[in-house]
DNA sequence: AAGTGGTCTAGACCACCGC
DNA sequence: CGGTGGTCTAGACCACTTG
């Protein structure tokens, strides 16, 4: 019978995490809402709270919902902090973090690239729309970007003047899209200033700019957004913890 | 009386975790041998096993120990596999990771200068030793270090020939001197390589390198390493996840 | 077979929050 | 005050490793 389990065996938290995670991508808790407690999804499984506790712990750990004692767990949400500690590694010489303020210059809907497509997993030619915008750090231009996403997930979009779009999109995604990035990988370079980034970012051509590439999904883990931000690093810094 | 704990409350499982911590600081169980059992440690400490337990998996997720199923908890070791998982960040244009091969040109002792006296916490003109190194990913140098380390803690390391320090030097510090880097955290830019960079790295002076400077420190906080790395990043990337 | 860590349960109490 | 998650305990059983 320990052999009849042995090779598919799961233990059973993570089994009750499946189901939860599924719940979530359904949006049957919206970001920012309650879920059930502890002891009545203990109730509902059938399983002992300890149970329902270590699933929840790993979701948290997972950013996926936000526990507080006293108080509930709750379906995470995109706040301008979490941005900003879990997506944002810019930092000043100083090691400190800089809210940067973003004006975007475009945003319009095309066809994919074969890199777009790519990089989304797109069919060939699919819409998407682009924004183009330049971040400032303290005042001074630092940080030029252009953002890919699928047309599909963000109806309307490729419509709002770019003035108008927010400085934290992630934000805007999830309230306005529902479309909530969970977790993103980045592949940094080293890249020379093309004649007009130069011009937008205030440096000489072919000065060195740091190239952020970076793949942000969903709970699904289906790409949502494909960016490049192209950084000056003569005063700041891309900052990475090793743990 | 719940107020009087109230204001430094700190569970038990920490307090447990803090005294394993200090013991492994001691050196009371040299990297790679077991620690007692959790039910030694439980009956030693008077807590109750899954107290203990609490305790050593934290210890795991921070890579101070390493548990397995059916053989035991052991203090971590520096193998290869984890230089390279944990503090080489470098992949090829295909995502995958490559061994990088190291050749040291230069291995001397020196007094710090301001820089690495700040980085590596040490009085003005402190005594450190310095390699230089280049480093070959799939047969061509692509890596130029800079590595600055306290004399006091590498006894005789200066009096060393550079061709034959090893590949991976942080399991070389450990078995050779004791030294157990378990965290650091990297400054990266993008910069324009020197003559003898350029020289060094088989590009065009001037062109975009990614410089990487990385703080190493042991399981005290304190610093014990401080390198520099330029990059060539035309073949490879820096890569990130962010979760 | 014996010993390890991993899972699961049940129950007690504590810290925290909001009403 | 009641309800939440956080800690701590004790004990059972399971999966894995070694001999």
């Amino acid at each position: 019978m320990s052999e009849a389990r042995g090779l598919n065996y799961r233990p059973l938290y993570e089994q009750i995490k499946t189901l939860l995670v599924r719940r979530l991508g359904n949006n049957e808790w919206p970001p920012g809402t309650a879920l059930p407690s502890e002891i009545a999804l203990a109730q509902e499984y059938d399983v002992s709270q300890g149970t329902v506790r270590k699933a929840l712990n790993v979701m948290e750990k997972e950013h996926l919902v936000e526990r507080r004692q006293g108080r509930g767990t709750f379906a995470a949400r995109h706040s301008q902090q979490r941005s900003l500690f879990q997506f944002f590694h810019l930092v000043n010489d100083n090691g400190e973090r800089e809210l940067p303020v973003s004006r975007a210059t475009s945003c319009r809907q095309s066809k994919a690239s074969a890199a777009e497509a790519r990089a989304l997993e797109l069919p060939e030619r699919a819409s998407v729309i682009r924004i183009e915008r330049v971040r400032e750090l303290n005042g001074t231009p630092a940080i030029h970007e252009r953002i890919s996403i699928p047309s599909s997930l963000f109806p309307g979009l490729a419509s709002w003047p770019p003035e108008n779009l927010p400085n934290t999109l992630y934000e805007f995604y999830e309230t306005e899209y529902g479309v909530m990035v969970v977790h993103a990988s980045e592949k940094v370079r080293a890249a020379a200033a093309s004649a007009t980034e130069a011009k937008v970012l205030g440096v000489a051509p072919a000065s060195p700019l740091l190239s952020v590439e970076r793949r942000a999904l969903n709970i699904r883990n289906e790409p949502v957004e494909w960016r490049r931000s192209l950084c000056r690093t003569d005063q700041h810094y891309y900052f990475n913890e090793l743990d």
